[in-house]
DNA sequence: CATGAATGAGCATTCATTCAT
DNA sequence: TATGAATGAATGCTCATTCAT
């Protein structure tokens, strides 16, 4: 390994450390109390080392946001491969999403915090490169119920769209959870979520 | 008019004064940028005075999500008022919900925010009567099913839940729509929703 | 009763009213959450009457503590009356001291928290109205110690300086209570304060 | 010396530069008008350092209370050395005190202020912290009087009760200097001190 | 590379007081 | 007399960022 790669390593390593300390205390003591010097704390690192691995604290959050993206989609692929039936692949897709939004609550969360928010966060480039990995779970998707079409056990003219709309069911079902205690009181959210599944898979069902 | 009346009259003004300010400063800035002192400002009003009409910056905020979920509950209403065939009440609904989150994109992005917001921003007591309005939508689509299963035009097991499945989606995917020039960059997105909203609707239609 | 008469009479009344709301405030919250429009909101008034009966709050805060002084007075002379014996007379106004510094800890600690202060709290008029009540207790004490000596059983040739030195020991003994816990944590804070009234008849004792 | 070690050096000065303003300020214009941002204008620093150098006001407040008793403590132990005979010990120390409040007025009088306030200012580590320095204090003048005892000058039972009792004495008629124009106004305060001290010494004084 | 001292604008909130009604 | 709306300075404290070392 030459002093270049080693430097390289050595780099990565100081960033991993910084979020590390980063995501420790977002998920512990919420968003409101991260701030650099917490984190350089926190990563045992002084304030100025911070800024020079990042940017300012934006990218700091962003990296945060990819890492809970690239988790989902790690998770969602094992699931895919593990079960071949279509049917019960999307059926075990949007499982995975719903435990991901409460194994990983913290990270479903900043996903949702930040993609819900009307105002800029992020510089257009940052952007984009956090909607990539959105992107790759949507392919996913569309795979599974392609594959489905292909198998002649679903049918559906729209694979495309219907993939976005399954997605997003699913997503603004999650959403809704916050208001488990208020709105939908009489209502066991999972149960929902599975009854809700269960209508979409139906939907393109043949027969 | 008694001098009483006069003066609960122009309370009433101060307070849609501040609230006023307060929009204006969240749609044009960012919610990071609404200050009391900023708010004060530009209502040009002391410090001290925004504090007589709210108890802090929680009820303000709570103010302004409550205006918008009223309005959205009174649009609601009124095209359910108008259209009387529960099929096209559906797609009415639908409808208006996306129009409101075109044309009143300040107050669906504020509400989404805070409803996607995993810190708690009020106080229970707020958090209740800011869910009661979510209630009363929720009721409505409930409504429109019921009575559409009543006329033999729908057919559903469990209304009460495709009424949440049903204004989950809408929510969902209007949520996606942050993802417009990013992800679902080649789909129109009125169109998807469109197709998904037929998609629901042919889901419970009989035969 | 005149007109003039009732009129003085109902306005001692709304002070009687607004302090009680005050000393409510003080005893219940501490001094630093007693404002003036706490005040008046206890008091069911406005916060203009409030400025109406008192020219600010240092008046209101000079008359509560002419009230413990008062009722620290009264409490002595009560036991002056009923003990005619000059040693128990000393020894149960100690006694008598002490126990006001408990039970009404609240008039103890205002009275001594505005005494110790190195800052000028109130108007010289307000001063020395206080310091007259402080007056009429250390002559009471004098007062005792001269019966004693005119009845043979205390021997002391300068009585106008022990009954100060008296009082001050027994206040600087109960302003040691706050160190119970720390300094004097070895020490059984009565005991100790029993002892010191002892020891100093015991120097003015004959024989 | 080197850069750490002066680094260390400046770090302290800054602490004192940042001590000096709140002590001049606290004996200039009292103590409700000690404020952090004032702190720093008078040290021409930036309210931040402030921060960076104490954890709260709180802390700055302890930090002038100690710097007044080590003081104390110092002159007394001072005292102490140079006298060995117990009975001009004793009244020497009281003789320190007293000085020290005239001539350390400010010192005395912030500790005096803190020290009657019925209300917490103080964290207890910080309390316990400042306590401590009574403690030492408290311990020296009952180790004059053993010492008394030893030499066959002193006759006490109980020479840890006396001890308390004996500082409470200087205390409290040290407290009472406030009232030297009003309740004692025909009283030379020092001869009064002085006489109390010699009464006090005379009660454990053999034969 | 790494540090950490320094900054000062910014925050939410409180308050005594005034004054037109 | 009595009111209560209005004020704006003041408070303790935080924070992202910079920069000399």
């Amino acid at each position: 390994m030459g002093v270049q790669e080693r430097k390289a390593v050595e780099k990565q390593q100081r960033r991993s450390q910084i979020l590390d300390a980063a995501r420790m205390l977002l998920f512990s003591t919420g968003i409101d109390s991260v701030s650099i010097s917490r984190i350089a704390k926190k990563a045992e690192l002084g304030v100025g080392t911070i800024y020079f691995y990042f940017k300012n604290k934006e990218e700091i959050f962003a990296a945060l946001q990819e890492e809970g993206l690239s988790l989902l989609y790690s998770k969602i692929i094992r699931l895919a491969k593990k079960e071949p039936e279509p049917e019960k692949q999307l059926a075990g897709i949007a499982n995975v999403y719903y435990r991901f939004s409460e194994e990983n609550k913290d990270y479903f969360d900043i996903i949702n915090y930040f993609l819900s928010s009307p105002f800029v966060f992020f510089e257009p480039e940052l952007k984009q490169q956090i909607d990539m990995s959105g992107h790759k779970i949507l392919k996913l998707i569309r795979d599974t119920i392609l594959t489905g079409i292909q198998k002649g056990v679903f049918k559906e003219a729209e694979p495309r769209r219907f993939s976005i709309m399954f997605f997003g069911t699913l997503h603004g079902l999650l959403h809704f959870k916050k208001l488990e205690h208020t709105v939908l009181e009489n209502e066991n959210h999972m149960d929902l979520y599975e009854y809700s599944v269960n209508k979409l898979i139906d939907a393109i069902r043949c027969q």
